[in-house]
DNA sequence: CCAATAAATCAAAAAAAATTGATGATATAG
DNA sequence: CTATATCATCAATTTTTTTTGATTTATTGG
């Protein structure tokens, strides 16, 4: 009979869902993508698209999963679709040092 | 003649350096593995080693990871390994809400 | 309805990271 | 010196993630 693993001070969904967030913030054109918006605000794809020089189909994808890690928030209008930050969960995760880089305004920097 | 890219608000190697934190701590092996650090305080591998039922080759492989990204510090006392938490680099990189989870200590939770 | 545009999705290929088992280095105890 | 213990490293394999180009869906304007 097994034996039910003791107190687990830690659920393993707690760690799934740090695993997850931090997966999403652990590449380079995803953070660059992340301070783009929070320099800007609320953008479209294409408008992004351009800036980061980057296909459609590639950036697309990097959206996705930081829509997936609730990192960012998505509005659609007609047939574009406007990101922007989830400050909300930016603050929940990130230090202040780094919400200055990747949060919308310069708040005490 | 190539032009140069314009004023980078963020160098390429801010995102990167941000980036290599990310990696490393995007992995659900690696959380625990602070989590459990921050709880014990300074410890060897062969007692990680039980505590995580994990190969030695493998758990030194993400030891490794995570002190490349100086989120740990290494003391060596004769042939044993003495791991802990960088706090230092855990309050300059994640909020407080993170911080009590995998920093040492239960301050303010 | 038709053509054009924006963006999401899909499947195949390429690249990067993790796992495994073996080997090597170093220190200690007898 | 020899045997043992701790831990790091290596090479081969497996798994996961990213990229690419094509296709699909949905909306708008004519």
């Amino acid at each position: 009979m097994k034996v039910v693993s003791p107190v687990d001070e830690l659920s393993v969904n707690t760690l799934e869902k740090y695993e997850h967030t931090f997966k999403a913030l652990a590449d380079k054109k995803r953070l660059h993508l992340l301070h783009l918006l929070s320099r800007r605000g609320k953008t479209c794809v294409c408008d992004l698209e351009e800036e980061l020089d980057m296909s459609q189909s590639k950036l697309s994808y990097h959206l996705k999963i930081l829509m997936d890690a609730n990192l960012l928030a998505r509005e659609t209008k007609g047939t574009w679709s406007f990101y922007e930050i989830n400050e909300l969960e930016m603050d929940r995760v990130l230090s202040d040092e780094l919400c200055c880089v990747f949060k919308p305004g310069f708040n005490k920097c």
